[in-house]
RNA sequence: GCCGGCGUGGCGGAACAGGUAGACGCGCACGACUCAAACUCGUGUGAUAGCAAUAUCAUGUCGGUUCGAUUCCGACCGCCGGCACCA
């Protein structure tokens, strides 16, 4: 018996339909991860959002919605999905806020977080609420000053991590002290972040912003800096995430060189990955910060000069002075010369901004020959300029045979250009089929002009011709010169002249054996096929771009005993001369640099050390952890450039630890990286607990307390997260893990297994959105209107899920009406009917389920529409198909599926439900439509069965009728069949 | 400037491993419903030529590899992210 039950559907309601699940799920338990249970595990990281007063922007929710719907899937599949939510709380918006209105950061950050919270639950991300956490709770940035007091109580010294006592000043510890520079405003005087400074100007007043030196806090991030790169072969990153990370460690091997000082006893280090070239330093240059400059004082006769320059840099900031594309500017440091370790060589020193006291040693020999900047410097201040690397090329023809002697030579090649006819003057060799330019040897003593006008005379006859000129310096060519019977490597001249008239000698009748003479057009000598010259590519780059700059690699002249050598073999060679003579060394240089992590703000975590004018610098004991942020009455930074909160002198004071005298606290904070560099742990330590955090017990502390916890949950399976967040934030959290692991905190050397990023959301006019263009988009808005099971849907259909992606309003109506026509079909639910949805049904089981595993949301949703079209076609849906159709929606569109799950008549939540499977068989049962392709282009298509063989298929498609009037009786050349695809026909 | 991406119809985009370019959505056009409009439903929709079957062209530009290129390689143009104190 049939029983025919059509349900009488009201329209789609998804406000009612909205608050009803909302207000059911709220009591529910659902999305609690549990410590320990016995389904694996699936931590699936999202980046926490900085709670602004602006609330939560549609571009978090691309995030967000994403990760809620994989971990939607993954509950489904039976995992123990830990997916939490918490507040990177810290920071200087807050903070100029506070300045401006005289509010409490903790108070506006309270607020802040209340609305964001109000407006996830409303959007049904089914984060654990339980695990929540605030890097602005004292109870978490206990735990933030608890990981810098160990970097400050530790040290790497050969590779291990050691302990170091209170009073040792000479270990190199992580966390340490150093001058640095601030962004300073003089007319506000206060330090400036690097946001605030617009083309050289404050923000505030418009001032210009100056650099000035700052004793600060650092982290020694480049000790971890192999193992940042070495252990991402161990983790799933996107590549161009895991490139970036290496890119920006920057990690070179090359050699550290010794310049000495001439009659001094101070000497300049350079860091050079090119040490092949150092015959051709011909001066060299230091950053303007270098301590070499107040060493010399006494020695520099233009010091006045020099200190303007360093005056002037320091209104530079980084980027402006290593661009490029502006100028480079400089001076000569007079009266003071470097020895070039290598050759005695004496040469200038200049002091330039384009090179950054940062990196490598703040100083540099400078090879103009070979080096792009110092080329464009030594032009402009007029520095020899001395060639010492050639390019070297191998003929591809008749490369060097073995066994057979080499024989060097100087030569030149002539390339004789008729202006008038544009042509070239070429020889055509008749015992080899070769075309050359005039070639051959220098003799004795003879100069470079001389030679190739002797040749041209000698092989041409030509007498008239004009030098125009070098094509830069000789390359080297390596040969089997098949008319002498000896392998030649040959240093070739490219030489350009014109020809002047047409007067002409007899050639010798040897010569006239050899090869005839011809006037070709560069297109007939682009295609000959007999163009003998390894060098012709280079000689035609050198003619079209004038001072063609070699800076690659090449072969070794003018560099006396490593004349000839390689680059890679002389670098070797130099450094191991430059190690016997204790002028240098090989040396690895990173790009990477310490970590500043000094801030002159209030708002963040204050930095937990006492300094005491006697004892020096200490550590607050552990046990006084937190150092609680103070209130303070105004947060306007100090005009010294220290933070706030040194005004407070009652808890700026304190007794010395260790001596009681008086002493004071550290008034610096932490950056707003240090928060999020941990919290991923933090969530697995808030634990389960509702009401607040569980502290460990005196001898313990947080990580050891809740190691199994750890172990349990790391590391995180995915971590989700913005573009623009996968090079710092993901550096600095991958270094102090790794420091936390040292420490036994951990037990992966990793914290994260495999890292995704979202693009960003632009406004409808393709630009940022901000509230300067007006084009912000207020989730709250789209869901007022439009229900939160349509902007989460439309969110994940917006576009690629790694790419940029414009807002579009008929977007989100076009996703709207996708749902309500869902909401339609279900009105066509029955029983026992066979709606033959089957296979479609299980192509999307598969499409849905690889799409939503692999982040690929647009086509996800797009598989959603495609089967729900298909029911749309239909008059009535199996209750089965329905149910199954339910499941698969449920991870973008909760509510209306837990209402159509409870319309098909299940009990429970579609949530407690497993994700279906496919059948395999039923997707591949299929007839296949297979391409005949004649010549590259489509002429036919088959529909065949499945399982055809290579060969039927290759007959089925010389038989068809259309492929028979295209091959018009010629017969195939080459047929390629590909299985299951096409068949291609070349004729 | 340096590092990393991206570029496909009128628009957002799809094509997982080099094999049917344009799935899905928007927009537009026509039709149905309506007194009319909106909503909804149906049909069509890359360009050019043709009544049509069909053909040619087409994935930023130019070139290369291949039987075959949106996909691989090279050069160029344009846009976006990061550049260490925004988060």
């Amino acid at each position: 018996m049939v029983i025919y039950n059509y349900i009488i559907m009201e329209k789609y309601n998804f406000k009612k339909l909205e608050d009803k699940w909302q207000k059911k799920w709220e009591r529910s338990s659902y999305g609690k991860a549990v410590d320990f249970d016995n389904k694996p595990k699936h931590y699936n990281l999202v980046e926490f959002p900085y709670p602004s007063g602006a609330g939560l922007h549609v571009g978090h929710c691309m995030g967000y919605g994403a990760s809620d719907a994989f971990s939607r899937m993954k509950r489904m599949q039976g995992f123990n999905v830990m997916y939490p939510m918490g507040w990177d709380a810290f920071g200087l918006p807050t903070e100029n806020y506070a300045i401006k209105t005289g509010r409490k950061p903790k108070d506006v950050t309270a607020e802040n977080i209340k609305v964001f919270k109000k407006q996830m639950k409303r959007l049904a991300y089914s984060f654990d609420w339980d695990r929540e956490i605030d890097t602005t709770d004292p109870e978490y940035y206990k735990w933030t000053q608890w990981i810098f007091l160990q970097f400050y109580k530790h040290a790497v010294v050969e590779g291990k991590l050691i302990e170091v006592e209170d009073d040792d000043q000479i270990t190199p510890r992580l966390a340490y002290q150093a001058e640095m520079p601030i962004n300073w405003c003089p007319s506000c005087k206060i330090g400036l972040a690097n946001e605030e400074v617009i083309a050289g100007k404050c923000e505030r007043c418009g001032a210009g912003t100056e650099r000035k030196m700052q004793k600060q806090w650092m982290l020694r991030i480049t000790e971890y800096a192999d193992r940042l790169i070495d252990d991402l072969k161990t983790v799933d990153y996107l590549p161009q995430i895991a490139t970036q990370q290496i890119n920006w460690i920057g990690r070179s091997e090359g050699a550290e060189i010794d310049f000495r000082i001439q009659n001094t006893e101070y000497s300049l280090k350079v860091f050079t990955t090119r040490a092949d070239t150092l015959y051709g330093a011909t001066f060299m240059v230091v950053a303007p910060e270098h301590i070499i400059i107040p060493n010399l004082e006494s020695r520099i006769r233009n010091y006045e000069e020099v200190k303007e320059y360093i005056n002037n840099a320091k209104k530079k900031s980084d980027l402006e002075r290593t661009d490029l594309a502006k100028e480079k500017t400089g001076v000569e440091i007079k009266g003071v010369k470097a020895i070039n370790p290598i050759n005695g060589a004496e040469i200038p020193i200049f002091i330039a901004d384009y090179i950054l006291a940062s990196y490598g040693t703040g100083a540099i020999m400078a090879v103009p020959a070979h080096d792009e900047r110092d080329y464009e410097f030594a032009k402009k201040y007029d520095i020899p300029i001395m060639e010492v690397i050639i390019p070297t090329v191998t003929d591809k023809h008749d490369p060097p045979k073995e066994g057979v002697e080499t024989i060097f030579r100087n030569a030149i090649q002539a390339i004789v250009i008729n202006r008038k006819s544009n042509k070239v003057l070429m020889l055509k060799w008749k015992k080899f089929p070769w075309t050359t330019f005039v070639t051959g040897g220098i003799d004795g003593k003879e100069d470079k002009i001389t030679a190739a006008k002797r040749e041209v005379l000698e092989e041409t006859g030509y007498k008239g011709i004009n030098f125009i000129k070098y094509l830069g310096g000789p390359v080297e060519s390596n040969f089997y010169a098949n008319h002498k019977g000896v392998n030649r490597k040959a240093h070739f001249w490219g030489m350009v002249f014109e020809i002047e008239n047409n007067d002409k000698d007899e050639i010798s009748d040897e010569e006239k054996e050899i090869h005839d003479v011809e006037w070709m057009t560069w297109e007939e000598i682009e295609k000959d096929k007999n163009i003998k010259c390894a060098e012709y590519e280079i000689w035609l780059e050198r003619l079209k771009n004038d001072n063609q700059l070699f800076t690659d690699c090449g072969v070794l002249i003018n560099s006396g005993e490593f004349d000839g050598m390689s680059s890679k073999e002389a670098e070797n060679a130099i450094i191991k001369k430059l190690e016997k003579d204790n002028a240098g060394k090989s040396t690895v240089n990173y790009k990477l640099r310490d970590w500043i992590f000094s801030r002159q703000h209030y708002w963040g975590e204050p930095i937990p050390i006492i300094h005491c004018e006697k004892c020096g610098t200490l550590p607050i004991d552990e046990k006084e952890l937190p150092v609680i942020l103070p209130d303070v009455e105004d947060y306007q930074p100090t005009n010294t450039g220290e933070s706030p909160l040194s005004n407070i002198d009652s808890w700026v004071n304190i007794k010395c630890p260790k001596c009681g005298e008086d002493a004071k606290r550290e008034t610096d904070t932490m950056p707003n990286w240090a928060g999020s560099s941990w919290y991923y742990a933090a969530y697995i330590t808030r634990g389960n607990s509702k009401s607040e955090y569980r502290n460990p017990k005196e001898d313990e502390n947080l990580f050891s307390k809740y190691k199994k916890e750890l172990k349990y949950w790391l590391p995180v399976d995915l971590y989700n997260g913005g573009m623009e967040h996968t090079t710092l934030h993901l550096l600095y959290s991958r270094f102090w893990h790794k420091f936390l692991y040292d420490l036994g905190c951990f037990t992966t050397p990793e914290p994260y297994k495999k890292r995704i990023a979202h693009g960003i959301i632009l406004g409808a006019d393709n630009r940022k959105m901000s509230k300067s263009f007006g084009n912000v988009i207020n989730p709250d808005e789209i869901i007022d209107k439009y229900g939160a099971d349509t902007l989460r849907a439309y969110i994940m259909f917006i576009g690629p899920y790694d790419q940029e992606s414009a807002w579009n309003m008929n977007g989100v109506s076009g996703v709207y009406r996708f749902i309500a026509k869902v909401w339609a079909n279900i009105g066509k639910a029955k029983e026992n009917v066979d709606d033959e949805l089957g296979r479609a049904l299980h192509k999307t089981i598969k499409g849905v389920s690889d799409d939503i595993e692999c982040y690929s949301m647009n086509t996800y949703i797009a598989k959603l529409m495609e089967f729900n079209n298909l029911m749309t076609q239909k008059d009535a849906i199996n209750y089965e198909t329905l149910k199954i159709y339910a499941k698969l929606l449920s991870p973008a569109i909760p509510h209306l599926s837990e209402e159509l799950w409870e319309i098909v008549g299940e009990k429970g939540s579609i949530f407690e439900s497993n994700w279906p499977d496919f059948d395999q068989k039923l997707i591949e049962e299929e007839d296949l439509v297979i391409v005949i392709q004649i010549n590259g282009k489509v002429r036919d298509r088959l529909t065949v069965k499945s399982d055809i063989s290579n060969a039927e298929l290759k007959t089925l498609a010389l038989n068809s009728d259309t492929i028979q009037h295209w091959l018009c009786g010629s017969k195939p050349k080459k047929i390629i069949v590909v299985p299951k695809k096409l068949v291609s026909i070349v004729i």
